[in-house]
DNA sequence: CATAGAAGTCAACAGCGTTTACTAATAGTG
DNA sequence: CACTATTAGTAAACGCTGTTGACTTCTATG
């Protein structure tokens, strides 16, 4: 034992699988982490990750699950220099969403990978995503900044707008028939490019206010 | 022989190949798929599947294909009543996609699967999911019920909203905190529930009309 | 220093996609 | 109808995967 010391032999090679599992995952995705190649980084064998993972799947989850805890800081650190109750700060924290993902593809793939039965809750999300989303919706609405809705449902539909753009383009490829629409094709400026309808709506300006006298729910 | 006349044994199990991959992928998923379970359905060996497949993927391929042919046709009658121009069939579109994506839900998973290295380009997608999409856009603005904007753009958009829906609620379960927003928490709801907000926008009236004497273009 | 418990090795199991050499069935033609 | 060229299917193997169990080695504590 000569090493950094005091760091237990445990907590050392457990922290090396997780290094190499990361950069494994982020260098050859899902299908290139195998747990044989994970231990040959490491310098151990495959037997012996089992040691302090019960699972490929829970190895899988440590470093996704550390990945999303940087989201929720870049979350904060975007909306911290915004005013309270503003909307731009919940056009920051889609911006934030979507730089994460463009920054973290593999973990991101992963951790909303539909593969698993049963869907996981929001609430058991590594990184508050839902409860601050929600909070800046809320504060916006009550400084009238957004009209009054359903902050919950506001809250899905912005969040569905970023996954949206991230996992379409995730899947397929935009750039021929887009490429004059934005400077480049990627989610950032195609976020960006489609802030407005968002805004605004999508509806000619004739038709505009909603439900002539009340504010909430009008059925178009 | 003596089964169904003048059909080649090779076309035969072909389509038995076919049969047997989609009911395993609908029942298990893509894990559950493999070729030795699909042949042992068929009533062969693994290997003969590869004198009709070249590959496992050519073959799931296949099946998802034959899937998606289906969209197109339900895209189709989805807008045929509405009339042309209409943004009726911009939000019909959107309502068949994802009521698509409800029924078919490994294959809308694989199909959108973000793990092959380079995304595939959208004209190459099975069923003309975009020209059909693109279509009802520039006739709604030509008509005058869109606002003037670039149809590509907004096509993109809308699109990335259905499929963030769909793909949210795939990977993560909403309906704790969504119960007393929808009656029911599933994509079809929550695509109606928030198109208020697509037709009309997130900010409050007072700041309406954008840019204030250009149609298009306006940055918030 | 001795010794319990953790950490690691090694070999094996079952299942996977895929290939290869071989056999059985089919289809086309004289 | 018979012969043959081609195609469909079989059986066994290869290398890979996640995971397990018996066995050994290290570490840390009484």
């Amino acid at each position: 034992m000569e090493t950094t010391l005091s760091i237990s032999r445990a907590a050392r090679t457990e922290r090396g699988i997780l290094q190499a599992a990361r950069s494994l995952l982020a260098a050859e995705g899902t299908a290139g982490l195998s747990m044989r190649k994970v231990a040959e980084r490491v310098g151990i064998t495959a037997g012996a990750i089992y040691r302090h993972f019960p699972d490929k799947r829970a190895l899988v989850d440590r470093v996704v699950a550390e990945a999303f805890q940087h989201l929720e800081l870049q979350l904060f650190k975007s909306i911290s220099p915004l005013p309270v109750g503003s909307f731009q700060r919940v056009v920051a924290l889609g911006a934030a969403y979507i730089a994460f993902a463009e920054e973290n593809r593999e973990e991101f793939k992963i951790l909303f990978d539909p593969s698993p039965s049963e869907p996981r809750k929001v609430r058991d999300f590594p990184g508050q995503i839902y409860p601050i989303l929600r909070g800046c919706i809320a504060d916006a609405i009550e400084s009238g900044e957004l009209r009054g809705t359903d902050p919950d449902l506001a809250a899905f539909f912005l969040w569905s707008r970023v996954h949206g753009i991230v996992m379409l383009l995730m899947a397929c490829d935009f750039s021929d028939d887009l490429k004059q629409s934005a400077s480049e094709v990627t989610p950032s400026t195609l976020f960006e490019a489609t802030r407005e309808y968002v805004a605004f709506g999508m509806l000619a300006r004739e038709l505009w206010p909603p439900g002539a006298g009340s504010d909430k729910q009008a059925k178009s």
